[in-house]
DNA sequence: CTTACGGCCTGGGTGC
DNA sequence: TGCACCCAGGCCGTAA
């Protein structure tokens, strides 16, 4: 499941292949994940690919001019689950699934091969970027501890929630999430608005390290992930509350436990990252008291 | 406005 | 052997 690491690895692996290279031709499968594939077809042929850079989950290959007094073109690309994009020869015979194919200039084929087709595709002018690009926050390996601590102390939400959501971050996804929390001991339950500042803080070193020790391992390669040259990454060894369930803590040899949580699976140390207190409200003391009353109970 | 939740898309893996 | 079911991430609609 591609997240920042994993976008990250494809990303520097397609600026060692792609800088420079013309786009000749565009071939395409099966389109339901693409934007409008018309505008693929007709207006990526003879563009030249300048750069190729990461922008939380989504790779962006900025283009030239196809033609003299053409617009600048931008081509997005998110992996979803399955997304892979990668360079290979001309004559390569293509994987199953794979709906994308551009040939470039130097007889090698970028190809894009997506198994359950979550991923997302378009192309439009580089000044339009903002339609996709426009409401995604902060990226976590860029953002200040105050630009980090602020998004995050000012919602109510659930902690495992502000992280995955990618208007508040851009590029985090389950597993580093749940890595995250398990590092800085905090409970995926927790709402942003009561976390202390220490643990803002101990949660911003956090991603910061799991995401650049998975970066240096290449990325998480747990079902179909690979890399710009169909490599898998490494850091799937170096999990520990991701799928653990049952398994003992690295810490303290408690049973990692799943509950769901912002309505996905999440994993974490029952003893390390203690359940939050129910929240209180103005009247659940004489509540509690007056035993005639059954209390609202929270689901569990 | 914010938050929570359920459904949808697809198809590989699992278990009966 | 076949087949129903689960689950993944992002997005959208709905309700509180």
């Amino acid at each position: 499941m591609p997240e920042l690491p994993e976008v990250e690895t494809v990303v520097r692996g397609l600026k060692a292949a792609l800088p420079g290279r013309r786009i000749l031709g565009v071939r395409l499968a099966k389109t339901d994940f693409i934007d409008d594939p018309a505008v693929l077809e007709r207006d990526l042929p003879g563009t030249v690919i300048q750069q190729v850079r990461r922008h939380g989950k989504f790779i962006v290959l900025e283009l030239g001019p196809a033609r003299d007094g053409a617009e600048k073109l931008s081509l997005f690309v998110h992996l979803g689950m399955t997304g892979q994009l990668v360079v290979y020869p001309a004559e390569a015979p293509a994987r199953p699934h794979t709906h994308v194919f551009l040939a470039l200039d130097d007889g090698r084929e970028l190809r894009y091969t997506d198994i359950r087709r979550f991923g997302r595709m378009c192309l439009m002018p580089r000044a339009e970027q903002a339609s996709v690009l426009g409401d995604l926050g902060l990226d976590p390996l860029e953002a200040t501890q105050q630009e980090f601590s602020a998004a995050l102390h000012a919602r109510k939400a659930h902690i495992k929630a502000l992280l995955l959501d990618q208007r508040v971050l851009r590029g985090m996804g389950n597993i580093y999430t749940d890595e995250s929390l398990w590092r800085a001991r905090i409970h995926p339950r927790r709402l942003g608005a009561n976390l202390t500042p220490k643990e803002l803080r101990a949660l911003y070193h956090a991603v910061q390290d799991v995401l650049n020790e998975a970066i240096r391992s290449r990325g998480s390669s747990i079902s179909d992930y690979v890399d710009s040259a169909g490599e898998q990454g490494e850091f799937q060894l170096k999990h520990r509350a991701y799928d653990r369930e049952g398994k003992k803590c690295f810490r303290c040899r408690t049973p990692i436990r799943r509950i769901i949580v912002a309505g996905r699976s999440s994993y974490f140390c029952p003893h390390c990252q203690p359940t939050p207190r129910r929240r209180k409200t103005r009247n659940s003391k004489r509540e509690n008291r007056n035993s005639k009353h059954v209390s609202i109970s929270r689901k569990r």
